[in-house]
DNA sequence: CATGAATGAGCCTTCATTCAT
DNA sequence: AATGAATGAAGGCTCATTCAT
């Protein structure tokens, strides 16, 4: 039985194993060269497995994206919303979730690499969990700034539906220079000069 | 000689037809579908031409998104000088800069499309010459800001670097909403309210 | 009456010379890159006109190959019996052809190499006129032999139809060697040392 | 272990026939039609394969005659030194050397075929093999030559370079006759004979 | 579970040939 | 007669997916 048992755990943790490797595999693979430009072969030289194998784990090459989507995106999202709870008022929900955006994305290079290339494809071939993630960030954000509202932190007379991706955009396009100038800087240390330019806006009013 | 000209010009008008065609279709294409996944079969039907014709004037399924973002693409962002030289204080440049921006590309919105979607790729065919748009992009913006500072409309102690990338990524993510949505709805008419984020921020300060 | 006579002559003339120009060209660009690599278009810059003009006077690409040693090639073969003809004795008539062959081939480097490439190709364009003008030239190397056997010049336990080839393929492979090594000595030059072999053998016997 | 050990022989076999076959059916698919007009297609259908699958075992279909060259034909090219050894004085070298050569060719048709085609093409895609084999055999025709002139069984007023290819070519065209005529009558039977006009020439000095 | 050889549909590209001007 | 733009059939090659081992 206990033989029997470890064996199971083993196969499991095997197989969990290679389900991981696969997946960073691909990840990797589709970081570097793009999904349509990347073959099974090469993630599975990546991952160390053979080709067919990938087929165990995965329906299809898309299917891989998918799975990413799925589990591995999805967990970094939905670890914003604790994270912004973890604040009191507005502003700093506002500067919590953008700094574990940018560390998230950060730790993970290849996911966002992913990610932004998904997000700005016409045809996505993970429209559903991309829209689905997009829209809670934007509904965080949204509750942010409704509350921030009501503390008298944000102003009232906002548009929010737009306010809402203003500041997506804004830290989008923070993560994809990042990206395309090698990773070489901190991107967290970004965080703080945001949250001020969107709190305060680049006018001259305030000062 | 009357004749020799007309018809040389009418060659010409008509060869130019016909790269034209070639060119708006495969913009079609690519954008409806992805580069990756659009055939040359496709952009010739879509374009009424024989497949082979598409190579007498390109030279390959990459030379037209290339062709397409040294000419079209690069014509639009030559635009945007223009129109912020058309205004006087920093704050009008701006706002007529994100207004021919939203303008441009809700005309063309296949060009949007796929303008969004190469600047966020990881392997980009057309590398060099997105860079180079965007960096001009920037650079105008970075004087706007400048200008600006001397011209007491906007405040000194900004990261101006960031301050470039916030602006057109949150232009950008307008942009790629109103794409997702179908664009059923006026871009342009985000203008004004953008500008007024960018100035004012969501802080509550300036009331 | 004058004026059309001249012009239909021009005009003859100058067609026989476009006639010309583009087999030259054909020749040139065959001999250079093979038949099959060879396209209409290198063809028709070569000869300085449209690829469309080359279907007025040939029908194919084919067709040129077949023009080619139709008129070209065959006219050079002609020639030989003339000049095995311009000798009496066997031995001297052999030393003509060769004479001649080689000097032929020499003249015109490109017409060498495409015979040499013809006649060993297994599946000939121009089956039939190879055919021929090989028959010729085997033919005229048998009666040389015969004659010689009778002149008591030539040895009479001969296998004639080996010995015909024996003589083809000497000649053909020096040719071919002169071919390769970029036509740079003087080949007819070849030609007295090949019927020394022919007629004494590399045996000491002789001596 | 020993299961493990003849599985993997099991497939080295397999892959080792497959590699076989599909070259096998390229040579004779290149005989048949020329290397030009064969495709792909027909090759894999001729050795009862998916067309992808030649590209399991060859690069190219280039690399198919490349392969061709460089292990089937240079094996047989190999051989024939070890035969000439086997003989003692210089006539009976050349005696083995021209059986053997022709024996080989009358063995492989459709070697004989590709090796004439390709030797007497302008432009080859096996040039350095082509070279290093032909050469080979005209350094073993120039030993022979040279101990023949020790032995005082050949003649010393020889042109060597010349002598070498006047025996490589008339070989050479008895084989291309050989094969134009459809293979039907023993070419090693040529062997003698052929032997016998380059020792005594045709001439009638040494009867 | 794992393998990787085999498959074959599908794509980009070339080029001989045609035909309107 | 001459042009050369246009055609579209055909071929080399790739690669996601399957399946016998």
């Amino acid at each position: 039985m206990k033989i029997y048992w470890r064996c199971t755990i083993n196969k499991r943790r095997k197989a969990n194993d290679k389900y991981q490797r696969i997946l960073q595999a691909a990840i990797k693979v589709f970081a570097e060269q793009g999904f349509f430009q990347s073959t099974i072969a090469q993630i599975a030289k990546e991952a160390g497995v053979a080709d067919g194998t990938i087929y165990l784990y995965f329906k299809s090459k898309d299917d891989i994206l998918v799975q990413f989507f799925n589990y591995k995106t999805k967990q970094v999202f939905d670890g914003f919303r604790k994270e912004v709870d973890r604040a009191d008022n507005a502003v700093d929900k506002l500067r919590n979730l953008i700094r574990r955006h940018l560390a998230e994305f950060q730790r993970d290079r290849n996911m966002a690499i992913l990610y932004q290339s998904e997000t700005h494809q016409s045809t996505r071939l993970v429209e559903k969990q991309i829209k689905e993630m997009s829209n809670m960030y934007l509904d965080i954000v949204a509750e942010i700034m409704e509350q921030g509202q009501q503390e008298g932190l944000i102003r009232r007379n906002l548009y929010l539906s737009l306010v809402k991706r203003f500041i997506l955009g804004a830290v989008d396009e923070v993560i994809n220079t990042w990206i395309h100038s090698g990773g070489q800087y901190d991107l967290v240390s970004m965080a703080d000069p945001l949250v001020d330019l969107f709190i305060e806006g680049v006018g001259a009013g305030g000062d």
